[in-house]
DNA sequence: TGATTTTTGTTCATCGTTGTACTTTATTGT
DNA sequence: ACAATAAAGTACAACGATGAACAAAAATCA
Protein backbone atom coordinates (compact mmCIF):
# COMPACT_ATOMS: atom_id res chain seq x y z
CA UNK A 1 0.00 0.00 0.00
CA UNK A 2 1.83 2.97 -1.28
CA UNK A 3 -0.08 5.57 0.21
CA UNK A 4 2.99 7.93 0.50
CA UNK A 5 1.68 8.55 -2.95
CA UNK A 6 -0.94 10.83 -2.06
CA UNK A 7 0.26 12.05 1.05
CA UNK A 8 -1.20 16.34 0.55
CA UNK A 9 2.20 17.75 0.83
CA UNK A 10 3.46 15.76 -2.21
CA UNK A 11 0.76 17.44 -4.57
CA UNK A 12 2.53 21.16 -5.49
CA UNK A 13 -1.25 22.29 -6.69
CA UNK A 14 -2.48 21.04 -2.40
CA UNK A 15 1.05 23.06 -1.01
CA UNK A 16 0.21 26.13 -3.32
CA UNK A 17 -3.39 26.37 -2.10
CA UNK A 18 -2.41 26.02 1.40
CA UNK A 19 -0.11 29.06 0.97
CA UNK A 20 -3.08 30.42 -0.47
CA UNK A 21 -5.37 30.14 2.08
CA UNK A 22 -3.11 30.90 4.79
CA UNK A 23 -1.99 34.12 3.49
CA UNK A 24 -6.12 35.28 2.81
CA UNK A 25 -6.19 34.45 6.81
CA UNK A 26 -3.82 36.20 7.75
CA UNK A 27 -3.92 39.32 5.69
CA UNK A 28 -7.80 39.41 7.46
CA UNK A 29 -6.15 39.13 10.70
CA UNK A 30 -3.82 42.30 9.91
CA UNK A 31 -6.64 44.04 8.29
CA UNK A 32 -8.63 44.26 11.05
CA UNK A 33 -6.52 45.23 13.08
CA UNK A 34 -5.68 48.24 11.38
CA UNK A 35 -9.08 49.06 10.74
CA UNK A 36 -9.77 49.30 14.42
CA UNK A 37 -8.38 52.89 14.75
CA UNK A 38 -11.74 53.42 12.51
CA UNK A 39 -14.11 51.42 14.28
CA UNK A 40 -15.07 49.34 11.69
CA UNK A 41 -14.33 45.53 10.73
CA UNK A 42 -13.71 43.74 7.66
CA UNK A 43 -17.31 42.70 7.18
CA UNK A 44 -17.83 46.42 7.33
CA UNK A 45 -15.91 47.47 5.04
CA UNK A 46 -16.23 45.04 2.50
CA UNK A 47 -20.56 46.02 2.71
CA UNK A 48 -19.42 49.72 2.42
CA UNK A 49 -16.53 49.36 -0.54
CA UNK A 50 -19.43 47.32 -2.02
CA UNK A 51 -22.44 50.56 -1.76
CA UNK A 52 -19.69 53.18 -2.47
CA UNK A 53 -18.92 51.41 -6.16
CA UNK A 54 -23.04 49.73 -6.85
CA UNK A 55 -25.31 52.42 -5.03
CA UNK A 56 -29.19 51.52 -4.84
CA UNK A 57 -28.40 47.45 -4.31
CA UNK A 58 -30.63 45.63 -2.47
CA UNK A 59 -29.88 43.49 0.87
CA UNK A 60 -29.92 40.04 -1.20
CA UNK A 61 -28.17 40.88 -3.88
CA UNK A 62 -25.49 42.38 -1.63
CA UNK A 63 -25.00 39.26 0.13
CA UNK A 64 -25.01 37.18 -2.98
CA UNK A 65 -21.81 39.37 -3.90
CA UNK A 66 -20.46 38.93 -0.24
CA UNK A 67 -20.70 35.05 -0.77
CA UNK A 68 -22.14 35.36 2.89
CA UNK A 69 -26.36 34.23 4.29
CA UNK A 70 -29.15 37.25 3.98
CA UNK A 71 -28.93 37.03 7.35
CA UNK A 72 -26.33 38.22 7.81
CA UNK A 73 -27.06 41.79 5.94
CA UNK A 74 -30.28 41.69 7.71
CA UNK A 75 -27.92 41.55 11.10
CA UNK A 76 -25.39 43.98 9.77
CA UNK A 77 -27.16 46.45 8.10
CA UNK A 78 -29.05 47.88 10.85
CA UNK A 79 -26.33 48.61 12.84
CA UNK A 80 -24.70 50.56 10.08
CA UNK A 81 -27.97 52.24 9.98
CA UNK A 82 -27.80 53.17 13.15
CA UNK A 83 -24.39 54.78 12.82
CA UNK A 84 -25.60 56.87 10.24
CA UNK A 85 -22.95 55.10 7.44
CA UNK A 86 -25.78 53.76 5.25
CA UNK A 87 -29.30 54.76 4.40
CA UNK A 88 -31.87 51.84 3.50
CA UNK A 89 -34.28 53.20 1.16
CA UNK A 90 -37.83 51.45 0.61
CA UNK A 91 -38.06 51.10 -3.13
CA UNK A 92 -41.24 52.18 -4.73
CA UNK A 93 -42.21 49.73 -7.08
CA UNK A 94 -41.30 47.01 -5.01
CA UNK A 95 -41.86 46.97 -1.69
CA UNK A 96 -40.04 44.31 -0.44
CA UNK A 97 -36.90 45.35 -1.38
CA UNK A 98 -35.00 48.06 0.24
CA UNK A 99 -32.12 50.06 -2.03
CA UNK A 100 -28.60 50.36 0.41
CA UNK A 101 -26.87 53.60 -0.34
CA UNK A 102 -24.19 55.26 1.77
CA UNK A 103 -24.58 58.50 3.98
CA UNK A 104 -21.94 61.11 3.30
CA UNK A 105 -20.51 60.42 6.63
CA UNK A 106 -20.57 56.31 5.28
CA UNK A 107 -18.76 57.60 2.04
CA UNK A 108 -15.90 59.65 3.94
CA UNK A 109 -15.42 56.35 6.36
CA UNK A 110 -15.31 54.18 2.92
CA UNK A 111 -12.70 56.27 1.17
CA UNK A 112 -10.55 56.02 4.99
CA UNK A 113 -11.06 52.68 4.92
CA UNK A 114 -10.39 51.39 1.43
CA UNK A 115 -7.16 53.84 2.06
CA UNK A 116 -6.05 51.49 4.90
CA UNK A 117 -6.81 48.31 2.68
CA UNK A 118 -5.30 49.56 -0.32
CA UNK A 119 -2.08 50.46 1.07
CA UNK A 120 -1.82 47.24 3.13
CA UNK A 121 -2.37 45.07 -0.30
CA UNK A 122 -0.05 47.38 -2.42
CA UNK A 123 2.57 46.70 0.46
CA UNK A 124 2.09 43.08 0.83
CA UNK A 125 2.16 42.71 -3.15
CA UNK A 126 5.13 45.29 -3.57
CA UNK A 127 7.59 42.14 -4.55
CA UNK A 128 4.89 40.28 -6.63
CA UNK A 129 5.34 41.12 -10.15
CA UNK A 130 2.60 43.23 -11.91
CA UNK A 131 2.20 40.24 -14.93
CA UNK A 132 2.04 37.34 -12.23
CA UNK A 133 -0.53 39.43 -10.22
CA UNK A 134 -2.42 39.65 -13.13
CA UNK A 135 -2.26 36.09 -13.80
CA UNK A 136 -2.69 35.10 -10.49
CA UNK A 137 -6.07 36.92 -10.33
CA UNK A 138 -7.07 35.52 -13.84
CA UNK A 139 -6.37 32.25 -12.54
CA UNK A 140 -8.49 32.96 -9.19
CA UNK A 141 -11.45 34.07 -11.40
CA UNK A 142 -11.25 30.39 -12.65
CA UNK A 143 -11.28 28.87 -9.65
CA UNK A 144 -13.85 31.13 -8.64
CA UNK A 145 -15.83 29.74 -11.62
CA UNK A 146 -15.34 25.96 -10.93
CA UNK A 147 -16.34 26.19 -6.92
CA UNK A 148 -19.67 28.37 -7.87
CA UNK A 149 -20.22 25.58 -10.64
CA UNK A 150 -19.82 22.57 -8.13
CA UNK A 151 -21.57 24.00 -5.61
CA UNK A 152 -24.68 24.66 -8.24
CA UNK A 153 -24.32 21.09 -8.64
CA UNK A 154 -24.73 19.89 -5.18
CA UNK A 155 -27.43 22.46 -4.41
CA UNK A 156 -29.37 20.61 -7.57
CA UNK A 157 -28.39 17.33 -6.20
CA UNK A 158 -29.98 17.95 -2.79
CA UNK A 159 -33.03 19.60 -4.50
CA UNK A 160 -33.58 16.31 -6.33
CA UNK A 161 -33.15 14.30 -3.42
CA UNK B 1 -9.15 66.49 -5.61
CA UNK B 2 -8.64 63.82 -8.63
CA UNK B 3 -10.18 61.11 -6.26
CA UNK B 4 -10.47 58.62 -8.88
CA UNK B 5 -6.90 58.30 -9.35
CA UNK B 6 -7.25 56.18 -5.86
CA UNK B 7 -10.33 53.86 -6.36
CA UNK B 8 -9.14 50.60 -5.55
CA UNK B 9 -10.61 49.11 -8.45
CA UNK B 10 -8.47 51.12 -10.56
CA UNK B 11 -5.71 49.17 -8.39
CA UNK B 12 -4.59 46.03 -10.33
CA UNK B 13 -3.39 44.54 -6.90
CA UNK B 14 -6.48 45.57 -4.99
CA UNK B 15 -8.45 43.73 -7.72
CA UNK B 16 -6.03 40.57 -7.75
CA UNK B 17 -6.26 40.30 -3.86
CA UNK B 18 -10.06 40.39 -4.17
CA UNK B 19 -10.67 37.30 -6.48
CA UNK B 20 -8.00 35.83 -4.29
CA UNK B 21 -9.90 35.90 -1.47
CA UNK B 22 -13.32 35.48 -2.79
CA UNK B 23 -12.08 32.08 -4.32
CA UNK B 24 -10.71 31.21 -0.30
CA UNK B 25 -13.94 31.94 0.84
CA UNK B 26 -15.70 29.70 -2.35
CA UNK B 27 -13.18 27.27 -1.54
CA UNK B 28 -13.93 26.73 2.23
CA UNK B 29 -17.84 26.84 1.79
CA UNK B 30 -17.45 24.21 -1.12
CA UNK B 31 -14.92 21.82 1.30
CA UNK B 32 -17.32 22.30 4.09
CA UNK B 33 -19.99 20.73 2.36
CA UNK B 34 -17.90 18.09 1.01
CA UNK B 35 -16.52 17.69 4.29
CA UNK B 36 -20.24 17.32 5.81
CA UNK B 37 -20.98 13.51 4.93
CA UNK B 38 -17.12 12.61 6.91
CA UNK B 39 -19.23 14.82 10.58
CA UNK B 40 -15.93 17.09 10.10
CA UNK B 41 -15.54 20.39 9.46
CA UNK B 42 -12.87 22.32 7.97
CA UNK B 43 -11.12 23.32 11.19
CA UNK B 44 -11.42 20.19 12.27
CA UNK B 45 -9.37 18.88 9.14
CA UNK B 46 -6.66 21.60 9.77
CA UNK B 47 -6.06 20.08 13.17
CA UNK B 48 -6.17 16.30 12.11
CA UNK B 49 -3.82 17.05 8.91
CA UNK B 50 -1.17 18.98 11.25
CA UNK B 51 -1.37 15.83 13.35
CA UNK B 52 -1.20 13.61 10.74
CA UNK B 53 2.20 15.58 9.80
CA UNK B 54 3.75 16.92 12.97
CA UNK B 55 2.23 14.01 16.08
CA UNK B 56 3.46 15.33 19.19
CA UNK B 57 3.07 18.85 18.50
CA UNK B 58 1.39 20.92 21.41
CA UNK B 59 -1.51 22.52 21.52
CA UNK B 60 -0.04 26.16 21.93
CA UNK B 61 2.63 25.65 18.55
CA UNK B 62 -0.80 23.62 16.99
CA UNK B 63 -2.62 27.16 17.56
CA UNK B 64 0.12 28.81 15.98
CA UNK B 65 0.46 27.07 12.84
CA UNK B 66 -2.93 27.57 12.42
CA UNK B 67 -3.10 30.81 12.90
CA UNK B 68 -5.84 30.51 15.64
CA UNK B 69 -5.82 31.58 19.68
CA UNK B 70 -4.95 28.87 22.23
CA UNK B 71 -8.90 28.71 23.25
CA UNK B 72 -10.04 27.54 20.14
CA UNK B 73 -7.60 24.44 20.35
CA UNK B 74 -8.84 24.15 24.05
CA UNK B 75 -12.76 24.03 22.80
CA UNK B 76 -11.78 22.10 19.78
CA UNK B 77 -9.59 19.39 20.81
CA UNK B 78 -11.53 17.70 23.79
CA UNK B 79 -14.11 17.48 21.07
CA UNK B 80 -12.23 15.30 18.68
CA UNK B 81 -10.70 13.79 21.89
CA UNK B 82 -13.96 12.71 23.19
CA UNK B 83 -15.12 11.39 19.18
CA UNK B 84 -11.83 9.14 19.64
CA UNK B 85 -9.82 10.85 16.75
CA UNK B 86 -6.98 12.33 18.63
CA UNK B 87 -4.81 11.72 22.24
CA UNK B 88 -3.74 14.08 24.47
CA UNK B 89 -0.69 13.12 26.42
CA UNK B 90 0.85 14.69 29.13
CA UNK B 91 4.99 15.48 28.56
CA UNK B 92 7.13 14.33 31.29
CA UNK B 93 9.11 16.78 31.47
CA UNK B 94 6.83 19.45 30.74
CA UNK B 95 3.56 18.83 32.79
CA UNK B 96 2.33 22.01 31.56
CA UNK B 97 2.72 20.46 28.01
CA UNK B 98 -0.22 17.84 26.00
CA UNK B 99 1.16 16.74 23.40
CA UNK B 100 -0.91 15.26 20.33
CA UNK B 101 -1.58 12.75 18.35
CA UNK B 102 -3.92 10.66 16.00
CA UNK B 103 -6.03 7.78 17.22
CA UNK B 104 -5.89 5.12 14.41
CA UNK B 105 -9.26 6.09 13.65
CA UNK B 106 -8.53 9.55 13.83
CA UNK B 107 -5.75 8.76 11.15
CA UNK B 108 -8.18 7.31 9.28
CA UNK B 109 -10.76 9.98 9.08
CA UNK B 110 -7.68 12.12 7.89
CA UNK B 111 -6.88 10.38 5.14
CA UNK B 112 -10.52 10.26 4.11
CA UNK B 113 -10.86 14.31 4.43
CA UNK B 114 -7.58 14.98 3.16
CA UNK B 115 -8.77 12.68 -0.40
CA UNK B 116 -11.53 14.85 -0.21
CA UNK B 117 -9.88 17.83 0.07
CA UNK B 118 -6.85 17.13 -2.11
CA UNK B 119 -8.97 16.18 -5.15
CA UNK B 120 -11.48 19.42 -4.79
CA UNK B 121 -8.05 21.16 -4.95
CA UNK B 122 -6.60 19.42 -7.79
CA UNK B 123 -10.44 19.20 -9.87
CA UNK B 124 -10.64 23.47 -9.00
CA UNK B 125 -6.87 24.20 -9.96
CA UNK B 126 -6.90 21.91 -13.22
CA UNK B 127 -6.53 24.71 -15.73
CA UNK B 128 -3.72 26.25 -13.73
CA UNK B 129 -0.54 25.46 -15.16
CA UNK B 130 1.69 24.07 -12.65
CA UNK B 131 4.74 26.96 -13.09
CA UNK B 132 1.93 29.22 -12.57
CA UNK B 133 0.90 27.52 -9.14
CA UNK B 134 4.49 27.33 -8.28
CA UNK B 135 4.44 31.00 -8.84
CA UNK B 136 1.54 32.07 -6.69
CA UNK B 137 2.83 29.81 -4.18
CA UNK B 138 5.90 31.76 -3.78
CA UNK B 139 4.24 35.03 -4.31
CA UNK B 140 2.19 33.97 -1.31
CA UNK B 141 5.01 33.16 0.84
CA UNK B 142 6.35 36.55 0.69
CA UNK B 143 3.13 37.32 0.92
CA UNK B 144 2.63 35.69 4.61
CA UNK B 145 6.20 36.68 5.68
CA UNK B 146 5.55 40.38 5.21
CA UNK B 147 2.01 39.75 7.28
CA UNK B 148 3.72 38.43 9.91
CA UNK B 149 6.38 40.97 9.94
CA UNK B 150 3.81 43.62 9.76
CA UNK B 151 1.76 42.22 12.68
CA UNK B 152 5.07 41.41 15.02
CA UNK B 153 5.49 45.32 14.41
CA UNK B 154 2.33 46.07 15.34
CA UNK B 155 2.70 44.40 18.17
CA UNK B 156 6.08 45.72 19.55
CA UNK B 157 4.14 49.02 19.12
CA UNK B 158 1.26 47.86 21.52
CA UNK B 159 3.62 46.63 24.29
CA UNK B 160 5.61 49.84 24.01
CA UNK B 161 2.76 51.63 24.80
C1' DT C 1 -59.61 37.23 -10.52
C1' DG C 2 -57.80 33.96 -7.10
C1' DA C 3 -54.57 30.38 -5.61
C1' DT C 4 -49.84 28.93 -5.60
C1' DT C 5 -45.14 29.85 -5.73
C1' DT C 6 -41.11 32.99 -5.38
C1' DT C 7 -38.67 36.56 -3.55
C1' DT C 8 -37.18 39.86 0.08
C1' DG C 9 -36.13 40.75 4.44
C1' DT C 10 -36.40 39.62 9.64
C1' DT C 11 -36.02 36.82 13.88
C1' DC C 12 -34.12 33.43 16.61
C1' DA C 13 -31.53 29.45 18.26
C1' DT C 14 -27.06 27.47 17.48
C1' DC C 15 -22.41 27.12 16.72
C1' DG C 16 -17.55 28.71 16.14
C1' DT C 17 -13.96 32.14 17.32
C1' DT C 18 -11.96 35.56 20.12
C1' DG C 19 -9.92 37.88 24.07
C1' DT C 20 -9.48 38.07 28.91
C1' DA C 21 -8.88 36.33 33.27
C1' DC C 22 -7.33 32.40 35.75
C1' DT C 23 -4.62 28.00 37.37
C1' DT C 24 -0.75 25.26 37.15
C1' DT C 25 3.95 24.38 36.01
C1' DA C 26 8.76 26.07 34.41
C1' DT C 27 12.22 29.32 34.03
C1' DT C 28 14.85 33.30 35.35
C1' DG C 29 17.29 36.29 38.38
C1' DT C 30 19.00 37.47 42.81
C1' DA D 1 16.61 28.56 47.61
C1' DC D 2 13.07 32.02 46.68
C1' DA D 3 10.66 35.49 44.45
C1' DA D 4 9.25 37.26 40.10
C1' DT D 5 8.27 36.31 35.42
C1' DA D 6 6.86 33.58 31.57
C1' DA D 7 4.43 29.82 29.34
C1' DA D 8 0.70 26.07 28.65
C1' DG D 9 -3.74 25.12 28.99
C1' DT D 10 -8.78 26.15 30.58
C1' DA D 11 -13.20 28.72 31.45
C1' DC D 12 -16.20 32.09 30.24
C1' DA D 13 -18.55 35.99 28.29
C1' DA D 14 -19.12 38.54 23.98
C1' DC D 15 -19.47 38.80 19.16
C1' DG D 16 -20.19 37.17 14.30
C1' DA D 17 -22.17 33.98 10.97
C1' DT D 18 -25.41 30.46 9.80
C1' DG D 19 -29.70 28.13 8.63
C1' DA D 20 -34.50 27.45 9.50
C1' DA D 21 -38.89 29.28 10.29
C1' DC D 22 -41.57 33.23 9.48
C1' DA D 23 -44.25 37.64 7.41
C1' DA D 24 -45.02 40.61 3.65
C1' DA D 25 -45.04 41.63 -1.15
C1' DA D 26 -44.74 40.27 -6.01
C1' DA D 27 -44.98 37.08 -9.83
C1' DT D 28 -46.99 33.13 -12.05
C1' DC D 29 -50.56 30.73 -13.85
C1' DA D 30 -54.99 28.51 -14.06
Amino acid sequence: MNKNQSLPWDHPRFKSWVSVARACQLMQQVLTRQLAPLGIKTPHLDILINLYRSPGISQQDLARKLLVGRSNMSMLLPQLEKRGLIARIADRKDRRILRLELTPAGRSATEQGMAIQTALIERTLIHTPLDQCLAMAGNMEIVIAHLMAEERAADSETDAA
